[in-house]
DNA sequence: TGGGATATCATGGGAAATCATGGGAGTCAA
DNA sequence: TTGACTCCCATGATTTCCCATGATATCCCA
C-alpha cells in the first residue's frame, strides 16, 4: 500500500500552481485518477489531501447505511460537496482554488505533510508551530502506536 | 468508479439552460445515456442527481436500495416515476423543466452539489444555508467516519 | 571510493485547448 | 403559424499543455 510520507515546502508560482512532492505522486501513481482530492478540515486550519482511491472506500462506507449514523451521513456528504479534484499536469503540479489557500491562510508557499494514507497541505510557519504544539503533547503524554500484527504471507 | 465531488455554480440563461460541471459529465462519460437523471428530493427543497447506472442500481436493489429504509419499494415507485432524463446538448447543457425549478426555489443559478455517487441541485444560497447548518452539527457531535479496511489487491 | 555524467525534480513562462456562457437559426410538433 | 427545443457558431476567461532551466540527487565507471 502506498503511504504518504515526510513534510515537503514547495512555492506557489504567478498562476497558482505547486508541484505536488515526487513521492506523493508515487504513491498515487497506480489510480486511475491522475492527481489529488483535497478538501477544507473540519479541525484545522489546514487542508486535507488524499487520492480517489480513499474517497471511493468513504464513499462505499457511505452506501451501507447501517453502519452509519446521521451525522457521518452529514459528514461525508460535506467532504463529499467540498472535495475537489486537482489533476496535476505533465510536470506534477496543481492549482489549488481559491478558498482552498483561504482557508489554510496560504499564500506564497505549502507544506505538504505525511499522515500516512492521507496527507495533509499547511502554511508551512502555521504547520510549523503546530508541530511543535504536537510534539510537546507528545512527550508529556507519551502515547502508543497499536500495531496489528502482521499477516504472514505465503510463502 | 466515477464519483461526484466538490461543488459548482452555473447560471441558468434565458432559454433555462444550465452547464453541468465538466467533471460530472466526466463521471458519466461512459455511460450509454449522455446525461443526467433528476428528480424532486422528498426530504429536502432540492433536486437529487445522478447518472443512468445509478437508476439501474436502485431498479436491480443491487446496491441503492439500503439507502432507503424500510418502505424502499413504495420510495423508489416515486423516484422512478418523478425521474426525468435530461440529456444534455452538445454544449454540456442540460434544461431543467418547470416543477424542478419550482421544487428546490431554483430562479437564475443552481448550485451542483457532490454526494459521491450522486448529486444534489440546489438553489445557490439555499444550499449554503443548509451546508452551514450541517457543518456547525458535524463539528458539535465530532463524528468520526469508519473506513472499511482496504481490500489488499491480489499480489 | 571519488568524480564526472546522467536523470530527476521543482520552477518559470508562452501558446493552445477547455469551459461556461450567450445568441441566431433551423427543426419538430401542436 | 407559433412555440419550444436543438444545433451551431461565437466569445472571454481560465486552465492546461509544452518547452525551457537551474539545482539537486543518483548512477556509473574507473
Amino acid at each position: 500500500m502506498a503511504l504518504f510520507l515526510s513534510t515537503f515546502v514547495n512555492r506557489i508560482d504567478k498562476k497558482g500552481r505547486t508541484s505536488v512532492p515526487a513521492t506523493f505522486r508515487a504513491a498515487l501513481a497506480a489510480q486511475a485518477f491522475q492527481g489529488v482530492v483535497a478538501y477544507r478540515s473540519f479541525t484545522n486550519a489546514c487542508v486535507e489531501g488524499c487520492g480517489m482511491d480513499f474517497m471511493e472506500r468513504l464513499s462505499d462506507g457511505a452506501q451501507g447505511l447501517d453502519a452509519f449514523s446521521a451525522e457521518q451521513e452529514d459528514l461525508s456528504a460535506l467532504i463529499f460537496a467540498d472535495a475537489r479534484q486537482l489533476p496535476w499536469d505533465p510536470e506534477g503540479r496543481i492549482s489549488l482554488p481559491e478558498d482552498i489557500l483561504a482557508h489554510a491562510g496560504i499564500t506564497d508557499a505549502v507544506a505538504f505533510v505525511g499522515k500516512g494514507q492521507t496527507f495533509q497541505i499547511w502554511q508551512p510557519e502555521a504547520y510549523r508551530a503546530v508541530e511543535a504544539e504536537i510534539r510537546a503533547r507528545a512527550l508529556a503524554s507519551r502515547p502508543t502506536l497499536p500495531l496489528r500484527p502482521k499477516i504472514p504471507a505465503g510463502g
